[in-house]
DNA sequence: ACCTGAACACCGTTCAAGT
DNA sequence: ACCTGAACACCGTTCAAGT
């Protein structure tokens, strides 16, 4: 066949076609990809470094999503309480990519940027550079776990024999349906409270280190 | 070669070499533990149903170091606070195994009958059903985050270029050492102190179902 | 019952050959 | 520059053949 005269795919297909993969089925393959383009998988690696590439292509798909513009104009607590929720949405929106996502290392340049964004954000604030990715890393077991109950919480249990666990059982058919916004709502309120008292326990008692908080600090 | 006098395998060496092969690799394939074993891959299908049936035996491996004991013997709030501590440092001392065990669904029985206790535990203590789920939930999420960040946080972001995100590249680099055992008890204590307000309100205030709390309840 | 080799349908990836 | 077919080293799984 030779080269086209227009490319007959890109990475933005590439990556429409794995996140629909994903959500459909849990998993994409680079030969299933290239099937749903009309394409032989030896073609994709014209426009991706591999597998692992197309993993973080999906990555910037979902979190595309995510609306980081509140970091530099709300105060840090509203701005990382905001951040979260649009996290979480994010990622409720395509629940089936969240252990794909898990399982590999972040790479990807934007996700990247956001983080160093909400970094920023927090040691303009005040909080010790040894604090910051505790709370960014508990905010975010808080969000990626809350959409993954939100959205897909018959992956997580699944009893062959229910009546070998007859409590459990009844617990999984009680949960409500969809709500748990305000459970979310709630964790996030203490997780904030608790790292308000962490940031007065920073900026309030003297530190050893004789720097000044903020993101000057050497 | 036919059938040997003794087996030359059994389900509990693959569960060993599975688990040593996780720990070193982060994966494991069904012809790697074979050849760990000095067999053939086929061979592995008279032990296990498949691949799967493999992951469950490393969940059970993993899990086998959680002491439910207290069920029963401890109050509700003290059990759940010792199983979470049990439950984060036997996953703790297998990492790598974290991001798979939580793409599979959970069917191995013995794990499975944990929950079944800490189920029995939250509805005798008069948690209502609605909200078990949700308790064990939040407490896993906070065991499998605190997990990760303890043991293997540099597999959660690998930025390509770290003059591009230089606020993140410091706060990563000034993460503390292994010291995030405060943090995890601060974060459990928040969590605590939220279940016991949500019990408060279920069994103090008048629910509209009349049955009484309790697992005895229908 | 349990190990084996052969086979099947799949992977991810590379590369020379075509335009 | 970009698609292709062929090739490579791998998967997970099945199964008849052996003891």
């Amino acid at each position: 066949m030779g080269r086209p005269r227009t490319p007959l795919i890109d990475r933005d297909r590439i990556a429409t076609a794995a996140l629909r993969l994903v959500d459909e089925r849990g998993e994409f393959s680079v030969p299933e990809i290239a099937r749903e383009l009309g394409v032989r998988a030896a073609s994709l690696y014209h426009h991706v470094e591999g597998r692992d590439a197309i993993v973080e292509l999906v990555r910037e798909r979902v979190c595309e999503a995510i609306d980081a513009s509140m970091f530099g104009t709300l105060p840090w607590d509203a701005a990382v309480a905001a951040w979260a929720r649009s996290y979480r949405a994010a990622f409720a929106a395509h629940p089936r990519a969240i252990p794909l996502l898990m399982a590999a290392p972040v790479r990807a340049p934007r996700v990247l940027g956001q983080y160093e964004a909400a970094v920023g954000v927090l040691l303009d604030a005040g909080f010790a550079l040894r604090d910051v990715m505790r709370v960014i890393i508990a905010l975010e077991n808080l969000i990626l776990g809350s959409a993954l109950d939100l959205a897909a919480p018959e992956t997580m249990w699944e009893p062959a024999d229910a009546t070998a666990t007859p409590l459990l059982a009844r617990a999984l058919a009680a949960r409500p349906e969809g709500r748990t916004d305000a459970a979310f709502e709630l964790t996030l309120a203490a997780c904030l409270d608790r790292f308000r008292a962490l940031l007065a326990e920073t900026t309030g008692a003297g530190s050893p280190d004789p720097a000044p908080p903020g993101r000057q600090a050497s």
